[in-house]
DNA sequence: GATGAATGAGCATTCATTCAT
DNA sequence: CATGAATGAATGCTCATTCAT
């Protein structure tokens, strides 16, 4: 049990979400993550958790009321770090270039130092979707879609983007990343995803410019 | 229980390995695809697939020796089915801009077709990673990618591909695609994949081309 | 939540157990035969109490020591009340017959006001017989009935009731009047017990009578 | 653990429910009421009765397939075993005097013989009540109440019983016998049931008596 | 007196797998 | 090849109770 890394993973539950200022909870999130990170989510036990959080299953019910409850709060705290990252710096590009390559390298740069934070949101999301929270999600998911929307329409407008349907647009832009992370998440390829934030960003933008 | 989508996924399977000759393991195969769609992987049991496939839990174990490989012979059945539609298309492509039409179009349209297998590819490919199968899956996805990058290979040297790390052409290629493949498995999007086949076959070719 | 009804029942413990002065004390204990009525003994959690008395875990346990007290406390608010309707009535009757009458309509006319106090004494006695104050319950049913032995005697020496065996005539008195109570109590039965008390008190009557 | 006790119980099941062949479910149901009638149906846990019964989990979950379905089990076998006794020698009665005879009698004999299943049933009925069996409860109750006003209207007829509300003639049949039943089998009486069986008929017959 | 976070023993139930027939 | 009763380790979760504040 690395001490680091927990300190780590816990300060940015810290900054995700704000309300978490319990230490205890924090560190039990931090935790779940190792557990469902080298385990995998369905092969994690809550006793697993209580163990090496040092905490006690009652401890754990208290605060998440389940186990699926385990995993929507982390679900949406790794969201939270994720847009934390990367909302300023697309909010900073002045055009449309620009953004989809903060948009882009972010997402690359995100995956790369938050690994077990990534390869979480991508095993979890059909659990979330699927779970009690599945309405929260689709807000969030619906709020993020919708600046993003925004942001192509003046691109449009302004006769950069050509236009396209609507519903395409998120895949023309990260479907490549995302598939690149995937691999690399897995072990699949070997550069770090950094390593080709170029050509990634190069292929959204030529897959959405006039 | 529809009969008609039975036999048709029954057929499929028949196509797809030609050594399950017996109707009962066909059947068996075809129930439990639609149990691992409509519950889940971990949440389908084999009780279940007993029950609806009107056999026996002996029967079960006796053509597939466990739960793994039954996911595993369904997996593997589901890869040819897709290698199928897809290999003899790319095979009839003279030059690389028809070969990425042929690629990612057929890939959607086998999506479309077989949402159910679809959803269980994407689902398993990680249970089918980590189980004693794993060595067969990297074998047969070397052997896919191969392919790929020799008719790559021939694009650069004519010109008509740009020279990328080898490691980023799959993503670049089918990552737009499959993005939104998941999404409308999913229900996330509405549109059918096909109807956007434009739409990301050109995108695949920007991301490449010369 | 119906107040009327709540501040009644209150009102009853305040009766029964002049003891329980605070306010506190006596919403929690109607509070607890609510929950008590609608989900069974065992099935109520001192949470659920808790939560529907806007009250805290610690101040049950503060007043009632255990779960276990505060089905005693209950047990014996609900036996005082009985009894106080019950006690004048039997000592204004002149002759036994008349005691008769008394004793089985007041009963069935407490079952009747109080259904929740009513099922409640049925399914705890048990509980309350086998825990730690099984000796006190002893000594109250040891009193109720040498009362009751006290005035049968009476009336065998006014040659008005028969010689029985005395173990039996608490049973031939209310044995009828209990198990019609306990079948309405359970909706099994849909006349209200006052409706018949003319024909059970009448068989309870000619029971013992001589 | 006594043997021939288990076998006798065990003798009874097979009379009660003919559909129990296999020995190892009638062994389970047998080590059961003992385990219910010792601790009390919520305080038996699975793991007592797989103990006792030298069983398995699995086994017991096979058969009855929940804790609720193995109550309910016992509870009808129960309900069999007292009707196999009852029914004939009602039927074997000439007059109504001599049916309230037998009736009290043989319900008396019946739980002075089976002082285990008479206080399970006592103490079942409402789980099952409240359980998915409710319905299969209520029509044995209604069959079994059709026959007893059946054999009442005949009575009536005949001018030997009083025209009394339908819903009262149960209690005033069997009420007095119940109570006394129900203290004994909790030990607040000493004398056996059928040792009073004259009172208790007599005064069955009075309460309806013309 | 009041509060509620923490505890952890204990429970019903699940389910992949085995194996005798 | 087929069958299905039997197995039992493992799991998520409950809930009465304690105790520091």
């Amino acid at each position: 049990m690395s001490t680091e890394n927990l300190s780590e993973t816990q300060h940015l539950f810290e900054r995700a979400e704000p309300g978490v200022r319990k230490a205890h909870k924090r560190h039990i999130l931090s935790i779940a993550l190792d557990c469902f990170d080298e385990q995998g989510l369905e092969a994690t036990t809550i006793e697993m958790i209580r163990e090496r959080a040092a905490s006690s299953i009652g401890s754990i019910y208290h605060h998440f009321g389940s186990k699926e409850g385990l995993v929507a709060a982390l679900y949406f705290a790794a969201l939270d770090d994720q847009l934390a990252l990367i909302r300023p710096r697309m909010q900073g590009a002045a055009r449309p270039r620009q953004a989809v390559d903060a948009l882009v390298q972010t997402y690359l740069e995100w995956v790369e130092r938050q690994p077990k934070l990534a390869r979480f949101m991508l095993r979890a999301r059909h659990a979330v979707a699927g779970g009690p929270q599945s309405e929260t999600l689709a807000e969030r998911n619906k709020e993020r879609y919708g600046e993003l929307l925004q942001w192509i329409q003046d691109g449009i407008r302004a006769g950069e983007i050509r236009r396209l349907p609507s519903e395409t647009y998120a895949s023309l832009l990260i479907g490549q990343s995302e598939n690149y992370c995937r691999a690399w998440l897995s072990g699949r390829v070997k550069g770090s995803p950094t390593t080709y934030a170029e050509v990634f960003s190069e292929a959204s933008w030529r897959a959405i410019a006039a």
